[in-house]
RNA sequence: GGUCCCAUCGUCUAGCGGCCCAGGACACUGGCCUCUCACGCCAGAGACACGGGUUCGAUUCCCGUUGGGACUACCA
């Protein structure tokens, strides 16, 4: 059997978004699945709005997703010497010809059409002028004007397409870069492509595409369209539907791996499973368990991802990824290790790394700040007692740990003054954490240190006394 | 308008004629756990768009209707 090869061809004329994330990734995935090739083609043929910036950002949220590519990156412009050979053999070969029909023209005949509701298709007035190159002169494609067109889809199964629907398509624009549903495939031919998999707002150009194929006599490859991603209004997904590009994603403290997770499961099942590691979706992935119909974007669902790699991810592997978040904020810098004791603190208890950063301040800053509400609550007058013998028991403690705390927190409060535990552990929260919600409060005590939980715990004893 | 595609809980989906008065997940509601918030656990509410066929039997097959989407460029 001949070895797969799979390709991403996108156009950087803006980031690469979740859509496009996505198909790289099932075709990254089949590539994988079936050990073959994955190779990145920069479609930049559309010379106006392609950027160094865009294509930057491509290559950017690949890696960032880990689908790392077996070939290229190719360049489109860097290939025009290619598409030309090709396209002279079509002219030879009779199957395209010249046309000096201008755009306007071209535009106002498509509106008069509409109006007396015929096609808006071009009227093929300079198929046998027998034009030759020349200023403003496109090159068409001379499709077939009868017969039909298969797709066999791997995804959609068989779809008809009758020829005569179809026009002459332009392959060379006037300025002589060639376009894409010609570049597309000569590329295809060109790099051996025998899966294209990308997103089925492409099946109505795929019959173009075919007879192109047939014209040079070249194999075709087995497509596969896959369903669109659109937007909770059920539209295209867009800009207008928030974060749609995968850097965004990244900047709001997601985890690369809930990303893959999310996007696979959009369009794609096993079963009943929803988490997947990398190995996992390698190994069971396959283009018949690719639903039909389209998606809708789902943050919610993301979110609950995320939370789920955040948790079973090791605290210290978190450190780095954390840390842009933590500066961005202007903590103070810690050390690794302790802002790992407080990254195992927060693992539960977010979804992202953003509101990790947030839910970690009092963990970072040097005096916690109180809330004002939580304060006037909880930090009384009526504390006094229990902050007074709680210090001096906590000051002789020899070894401040978790367990040890508990125990003697327990003594004190419980058998001692004879309260429950939830009266004095809530100012003792404010007392370090500024507020009333927190990680457990003998975690975080372990993880503050002495030092510091006995200054908080004297700055909020004279809270109280200045109440 | 034309061509093409699609149609299971709010959302992602399982289902490939009987195992389904439809299963899982997110979100939601209630409870348990508990020093707060989470996590976790248990329970609950919630869908086969509609109408015809085919069949002993349709969520599953066929047709139509309706609804949604894509394409219809000298964009990709």
């Amino acid at each position: 059997m001949e070895t797969v090869i799979t390709r991403f061809p996108p156009s950087p004329t803006g980031s690469l978004h979740i859509g496009g994330a996505r198909t790289a990734l099932f075709n990254w995935l089949f590539a994988r699945h079936h050990g073959g090739k994955f190779v990145l083609r920069i479609e930049d043929t559309d010379v106006a709005r392609s950027t160094e910036e865009s294509t930057r950002g491509i290559f950017d949220g690949m890696e960032w997703l880990g689908l790392e590519w077996d070939e290229g990156p190719y360049y489109q412009t860097q290939r025009l010497d290619i598409y030309k050979e090709y396209l002279q053999k079509l002219l030879d070969m009779g199957h395209a010809y010249y046309c000096d029909c201008s755009p306007d023209e071209l535009d106002a005949r498509r509106k008069e059409a509409m109006a007396e509701g015929r096609k808006p298709k071009y009227d093929g007035r300079c198929r046998d002028r027998g034009l030759g190159p020349g200023p403003n002169r496109v090159i068409r494609f001379r499709c077939p004007d009868s017969g039909t067109t298969v797709l066999n889809d791997l995804i959609k199964g068989p779809i008809f397409f009758d020829n005569a629907e179809l026009d002459d398509l332009v392959l060379q624009r006037s300025d002589g870069i060639p376009t894409y549903n010609f570049v597309v495939v000569i590329d295809d031919v060109t790099m051996n492509i025998t899966h294209v998999i990308r997103g089925d707002d492409h099946v109505n150009n795929t019959p173009r595409q075919i007879l192109i194929y047939q014209a040079l006599g070249a194999p075709l490859p087995q497509f596969g369209h896959v369903p669109m991603i659109l937007g909770q209004d059920k539209a295209k997904l867009s800009k207008r539907h928030g974060a749609t590009s995968v850097m965004a994603y990244k900047a709001m403290g997601f985890l690369p791996e809930a990303l893959v997770n999310g996007l696979v499961r959009l369009g794609w099942a096993h079963g009943d499973q929803e988490i997947f590691s990398r190995e996992e979706l390698i190994q069971y992935f396959s283009l018949e368990n690719i639903g039909k119909s389209p998606s809708v974007f789902n943050l919610e669902k993301l979110l609950w991802l995320n939370a789920h790699y955040i948790k079973e991810s090791e605290p210290h592997t978190l450190v780095p990824l954390l840390k842009p978040f933590l500066e961005k904020r202007g903590y103070p810098a810690k050390p690794d290790g302790y802002v790992g004791e407080a990254v195992r603190t927060l693992q539960t208890r977010v979804h992202t790394l953003e509101e990790m950063a947030d839910g970690m301040k009092f963990f970072l800053v040097d005096d916690v700040e109180y809330d004002p509400a939580a304060a006037k609550k909880f930090l009384t007058p009526t504390m006094q007692e229990a902050f007074d013998r709680l210090i001096p028991v906590f000051e002789s403690m020899e070894v401040f740990n978790e367990e040890n705390l508990e125990k003697a927190f327990h003594q004190i409060v419980v058998t001692e003054m004879g309260l429950k535990l939830g009266k004095v552990a809530q100012p003792v929260r404010v007392a370090l954490t500024g507020g009333t919600v927190s990680p457990g409060l003998f975690e975080i005590i372990g993880v503050l240190g002495k030092e510091t939980v006995l200054k908080r715990l004297k700055r909020a004893l004279e809270h109280m006394k200045s109440q």
